[in-house]
DNA sequence: AATACTCCCAACCGCCAGTAC
DNA sequence: GGTACTGGCGGTTGGGAGTAT
């Protein structure tokens, strides 16, 4: 047996919202609140609409911390690095973006950011070789240099490391990179940048995959440390390429070889 | 002025996770 | 543990507005 629909598609209006729906709506809100139920709230404030609707109505338009308007280039750049770190999660995009939905965000980037990106890309002459590994072999491809020419500001990225920021401009990273206010290892008494700097991988081939191995603050740790830079599983380190190297070995410059030796 | 085309965005759809029973 | 229900999310669509021909 199929879901029960949330409501009777039938008996409610669909389409646009008139002005005095939206009255009606944000009235009632005002005065009770949502109550925790939306699929109970248009029968009580007399809408003829399904909960969903008003649930959507509610959160994308008529909450009065909404912003409307275009978007500013700031807010483009936290788009763009968010989407590189994290895809289209666009609530989690959102977020990062008072004011903003995840459906204006997500409209945003189909209608203009996406077309924005592409130009970007297909203007820049330049590649980068990036040297991929799967699970049982090494290849090298060649991809375009994606990286953007405004580094977002830290400030608006209040749980997420600015040495991270930094990196994140550059490649695409494989998923968010949120932190804890007191660093990047919640179980480490050390600040961030003084786990960045002792950050020192390295990295072996063999026939059941590839291993990485790290030490950090001169102990060795397993792939959590790389989990909680949000780089997850080992290869997805080597997926991220030469320009993670590169923002390491500034930081570190002992990482320098680690990777050019598993890379080969 | 009429038509075709493109852009934009509000709204809908369907799926999934969490929760109550 | 199974079922039903709701909230939340990302993908997609429909149609109005604007622009080009």
């Amino acid at each position: 047996m199929g879901r029960a629909p949330c409501c009777d598609k039938t008996k409610v209006k669909r389409g646009p919202w008139s002005p005095e729906e939206d009255t009606t709506l944000k009235n009632y809100i005002h005065k009770y609140g949502t109550g925790g139920n939306w699929i109970a709230l248009p029968l009580k404030a007399g809408l003829k609409r399904c909960g969903k609707s008003c649930r959507l109505r509610w959160l994308n338009y008529l909450r009065p911390d909404i912003k409307h308007g275009g978007f500013t280039e700031e807010e483009d750049n936290i788009i763009l690095t968010l989407y590189h770190n994290i895809g289209s999660r666009w609530s989690v995009i959102a977020s990062h973006l008072p004011g903003r939905t995840d459906n204006d965000v997500k409209n945003y980037w189909n209608t203009k950011l996406k077309k924005k990106l592409l130009a970007e890309v297909t203007t820049s002459p330049t590649t980068t070789t990036i040297a991929t590994a799967t699970a049982t072999t090494t290849t090298t491809t060649t991809t375009t240099n994606n990286s953007f020419s405004h580094a977002p500001s830290s400030a608006y990225y209040p749980n997420l490391a600015p040495e991270m920021l930094g990196i994140s401009t550059q490649f695409p990273l494989p998923r968010l990179i949120e932190v804890p206010e007191n660093g990047i290892n919640s179980n480490s008494e050390f600040p961030l940048s003084q786990q960045l700097s002792s950050f020192s991988p390295s990295f072996s081939l063999d026939k059941s995959g590839i291993s990485a191995s790290w030490s950090v603050n001169g102990g060795c740790e397993d792939d959590k440390f790389l989990d909680e830079f949000g780089y997850g599983l080992s290869y997805d380190l080597l997926d991220i390429g030469f320009d993670f190297q590169d923002k390491i070995s500034e930081i570190n410059p002992s990482f320098t070889n680690s990777y050019d030796s598993f890379a080969g």
